[in-house]
DNA sequence: GATCCTTATAAAAAAAATTTGAAATTGCAA
DNA sequence: TTGCAATTTCAAATTTTTTTTATAAGGATC
């Protein structure tokens, strides 16, 4: 699998545990930083921008449920997986946890082993929705690395949810996506903005690109389309 | 959370189990089959096409590992969800499920919410949208994703509640629907329309369409036809 | 062939959805 | 903090879709 790159940060107040896992990832290829507690998590987080964070439940300064309320509600780390890690072992907190956006929840003691597997299987799960990918459509060239388009031969800058609803529209060409699609996509699941500014957005799109590639579909959404 | 069409299979030969899964998945929303072995899920999901499958390890006929194996290797189930649930609590076969492409695993006994969670933590994560089925016969082809129809070679743009019922009369060709079906179908239960939109709306159709392929049958209703 | 019932057609009205312009708000960096 | 760009909201204008209405046309039955 390819592990490169992939930044994972773990918190826990345990030493041992800290060691033993940052130990098992890091032979997996993955790369590993640590936080002994709930705010040094935090600060670690936006400094590394990790794809995986791994959070204990019980640490001082801010406990796991708290970290991940806090990173989930700032669109930076929407979505970044979160795994808690726990040696709670009781159904309403696991619940909770999931219910808060966290994609696993693994229970103390457990094996270096199966955590590695749980971790492997999580991204791999989420790197079957290919991402990145610069798309090239005829004229239209866009790269998400840069956060550029090219049309034609002249550089459009487009703002950032300019930039993923285009993205998003792009990267499956000719499909219809309802608004809620776009909203989920693009906005998140839980944000919630007025119908009108998806309409706004695609205008500006439209605009700045100068082309005619999208088409409405009245009723339904919008849909790219060269 | 939007559970709305999506489909789980539940393949486990203990009926107390299943039964109970299938009642609280049911109760969140999804849309659930079962099935008592792994011969059974094999049929079942090919049959189904659903979008997550909780497979039991210990089964009848083909144990969980080997449906899993065999699914994985058909490109149609190369990207299904597949949730093990088992009883055996050894760790060989956790990471061994799980690399063998399962996105999760899950021992028993298991709490119904908390499993719940879990698939909807996977939904969450994955985002996963059913598609609907494109249609061709003969010359006419009709996408619900692109929302578009190949008439010959040339494209026809239909109105949302126009593709709509030319979707619903071409899902079964010759078969025919009558007025009251089309009603519910393309307009809902509740909405309260008069008897010429229906009429209104299939001479658009076949306007637009420029081929004769509806066919009236008087006092009954509309078929579709080549 | 007249009558009755149903559907087809065309045009108009009504409803719905989107586009547009502009202003308010938010967020971030200088 | 200020200033600027990005984002969101609002409401009027526009466009498109959907429904209704009125009339014509087609069949079947008597």
């Amino acid at each position: 699998m390819d592990t490169k790159g992939k930044k994972i940060l773990i918190a826990d107040d345990e030493p041992d545990i800290l060691e033993i896992i940052q130990y098992n990832l890091s032979k997996e290829g993955y790369d590993v930083s640590v936080a002994k507690d709930g705010d040094e998590a935090l600060v670690k987080a936006k400094f590394s921008k990790p794809d995986l964070i791994i959070l204990d439940i019980m640490m001082p300064k801010k406990n796991g449920i708290e970290v991940c309320e806090i990173l989930r509600s700032q669109p930076a780390f929407k979505d970044v997986l979160i795994i808690f890690l726990t040696a709670l072992n009781d159904e309403t907190t696991h619940v909770k946890g999931l219910e808060m956006g966290a994609d696993d929840y693994v229970n103390k003691p457990i094996s270096p082993k199966v955590l590695v597997s749980r971790v492997n299987a999580l991204f791999r799960r989420v790197n079957k929705q290919p991402e990145g990918k610069v798309l090239k459509l005829e004229s239209l060239t866009i790269d998400p690395d840069r956060y550029e388009v090219l049309a034609g031969n002249n550089n459009v800058t487009l703002a950032k949810k300019e930039f993923e609803l285009l993205y998003l529209l792009a990267s499956r060409p000719g499909r219809v996506f309802l608004r809620n699609e776009i909203l989920n996509q693009v906005w998140g699941n839980d944000v919630i903005v007025g119908d009108r500014t998806i309409d706004v957005h695609i205008r500006k799109v439209r605009q700045k690109l100068g082309l005619d590639c999208i088409t409405t579909i009245k009723g339904v959404g919008y849909k790219f389309d060269m």
